[in-house]
RNA sequence: GCACCCGUAGCUCAGGGGAUAGAGCACCGGUUUCCUAAACCGGGGGUCGUAGGUUCAAAUCCUACCGGGUGCACCA
């Protein structure tokens, strides 16, 4: 083969200038980084910016430099002849055949010619983390889907993933549900259906409390949260009867949100919630005080981020511990169990103010900042929001955002659009199925499709579209490349993947492109723990697939082309699968 | 009061040093002897919150201000 194995574009152009630059130019690796994909393309695939920064630093005219510089680049065997355009950018585009021999070597690679990263790491993702005995609702679902996610492209990039749900097990939440057990107890129920008979405790106990917006805090003189706080408290303090009864509840409150990710086809290695590290607080309240991290005020202790600001509690008047203590304790129990190189926690962006103070105490403790320590990594996220622009949340002391629900809304609208596009030909699909596909698809991809940092407007309407960069059109791309493969009479197996590629037209190339970007595309999106940088990428391929799919038949080809066509089909269809699947969104073969 | 995030087309949002700033929806106009019309093509529409600064080059980086959101000891 004359090309050496090597898929990403991006990456080879670099290597191609890096050598041009060196000995030549100063600092040649951040000149090479100055290749970028093009801002149009009609200016070719990529562009090297590097001429005007170095013609600056060279003292010379920067159309000069990139004449010079492309002396010295060797490219003849992959792109085409360069041009430098306007003050100094240079124009690259790939030679149809190096694209065809790179598309060949894909489909013969059951990565698709993406290669594993150089040096793997080890990557805790601690995410989703939702309060047992507490419904699910929709503002778990960022933090549940973008873990998940993130997990998935690391894992898949070859890096060593290890997921982590720190479960809210040992909280406020647990005394409503001791609370309900002892004063509205339904018997029978919890024999035929604990799971849901204790699901009804925590709703009906919650509606007796006189706050209205969240179940902590507020307002002190209500009786039922009263007697919920002292239950708990009970609990904390090693109460027998109350310990039983959370080693009783505990495996239907697990049950419950376990229906909830098989549903969502969210897996975890480890779930370790707040109770797992209740025997490590005290020590970590000590081991701080003797080493005058922290100290005592007004009868609690905290650490003194900065010493006009409010300190983070580790202990409270009361004795009780906080998040914080948790937090550090599972930091301290991650290092020594799982040596990771990084910790990421996906969690809501205005938990930012603790992730910096938690991540500044680890380091004063000595877990981090060192040589071998991790890095910590708050992944923060904005709200969903209703259509009111107000997040979406409990209201009313009524749950309005259930997530079970929500997703049942989503397979329901998803099965009603079904339903009026398939009137004539139901009978060839699978309702169900791909009501459920595109229904739980659309959720995922609305909330991975947006910039993690923003809040987003929740829209059935959007989210469900078939037009635009949606689940519901990427998976529609794919069965449409499933359908041709089908009516052309070859199974997947059956391809000959050996059959030389062709890029006869602008459309094809066009495909080609889109196709050998994804290695790419996936580095930066696990750079940036960004799923949308992979939604972006997707709706390109689809969009790049649909011009091919326009003006380029495939089963009635030319049959010199109709294995190279019958390729790219096959390609596509990869290529979206694999990029949905990284998002935890899958396919059908038939919608 | 302090801190963090955000302000881009009518709406929802991409883009976060490089060429005339993009997409979807909405609006206007077109396309089907053709592999799923759940499709495609074209058009109008933007002082990128404001003002300075850095740079060969700023929506992008810095500073100030304006507007919105969020968070700031005993809830997690």
């Amino acid at each position: 083969m004359r090309w050496k194995l090597g898929m990403n574009l991006l990456e080879v152009l670099r290597g191609r200038f890096y050598q041009a630059l060196l000995g030549w130019a100063p600092d040649p690796l951040t000149a090479s980084a100055l290749v970028k994909p093009a801002t149009d393309s009609k200016f070719g695939d990529y562009q090297a910016n590097a001429a005007m920064s170095l013609g600056k630093s060279m003292g010379k005219p920067p159309r000069q430099v990139a004449e010079e510089l492309l002396a010295r680049l060797q490219w003849d065997d992959i792109l085409e002849k360069p041009e430098i355009a306007g003050p100094g950018f240079i124009n690259l585009k790939f030679r149809n055949d190096y694209l065809e021999g790179l598309l060949s070597q894909a489909a013969n690679d059951d990565r698709i010619g993406i290669a594993k990263v150089a040096n793997p790491r080890r990557i805790v993702i601690d995410f989703s983390g939702p309060n047992v005995a507490k419904p699910m609702h929709v503002g778990h679902l960022r933090s549940t889907i973008l873990g998940e996610s993130l997990a998935r492209l690391h894992r898949f990039l070859g890096h060593l993933v290890i997921t982590d749900n720190h479960l809210g097990d040992w909280g406020t939440q647990f005394g409503i549900l001791l609370y309900g057990y002892r004063n509205k107890l339904d018997a029978e129920n919890l024999k035929k259906n604990p799971v849901a008979e204790l699901a009804r405790l925590y709703v009906e106990v919650r509606k007796e409390f006189k706050t209205g917006s969240d179940e902590e805090g507020g307002d002190k003189s209500d009786p039922v949260q009263d007697a919920c706080r002292l239950e708990t408290v009970k609990l904390h303090q090693g109460d027998e009867e109350n310990l039983a009864l959370w080693n009783r509840f505990m495996p239907f409150c697990l049950e419950e949100i376990d229906a909830v990710y098989r549903r969502l086809d969210v897996h975890f290695d480890h779930i370790l919630g707040e109770s797992h590290y209740q025997p490590m607080l005290a020590t970590v309240v000590e081991d701080l005080l003797s080493l005058g991290i922290a100290r005592e005020s007004q009868g609690a202790v905290g650490v003194f981020i900065t010493e006009e600001g409010a300190p983070a509690l580790i202990r409270k008047s009361d004795g009780a511990f906080t998040y914080t203590t948790t937090d550090l304790a599972t930091i301290d129990y991650r290092i020594r169990e799982f040596n990771p190189t990084e910790i990421l926690y996906v969690v809501d962006s205005r938990q930012h103010l603790h992730f910096h103070n938690l991540f500044e105490t680890a380091k004063r403790w000595g877990r981090t900042g060192t040589e071998s320590g991790p890095r910590l990594v708050h992944v923060p996220f904005g709200s969903v929001l209703g259509a009111d622009r107000k997040p979406i949340k409990t209201r009313d002391g009524k749950a309005v955002a259930n997530l079970d629900q929500l997703l049942d809304e989503a397979v329901r609208l998803a099965g009603e659009i079904f339903d009026a596009n398939r009137a004539e030909d139901a009978e060839l699909f699978n309702r169900s199925l791909v009501a459920e596909t595109v229904g739980i698809g659309a959720v995922k991809y609305a909330d991975l499709s947006q910039n993690r940092t923003t809040d987003y407007v929740f829209s059935w309407e959007k989210m469900l579209a078939m037009d635009g960069n949606t689940a519901a059109y990427m998976q529609y791309a794919y069965a449409r490349c499933q359908s041709i493969l089908r009516k052309a009479g070859v199974s997947p197996e059956a391809l000959d993947t050996k059959a030389p590629i062709s890029l006869a037209t602008p459309e094809e190339r066009a495909l080609a492109i889109q196709i050998l970007r994804m290695e790419e595309i996936l580095l930066a999106g696990a750079s940036e723990l960004r799923p949308n940088i992979i939604t972006g990428y997707l709706w390109d391929l689809a969009k790049a697939y649909s011009g091919f799919f326009q003006n380029c038949p495939v089963i009635k080809a030319p049959p010199a082309l109709l294995p190279s066509r019958l390729l790219l089909c096959h390609l596509v269809a990869r290529s979206l699968k694999l990029g949905l699947d990284l998002l935890g969104i899958q396919v059908i073969e038939r919608m």
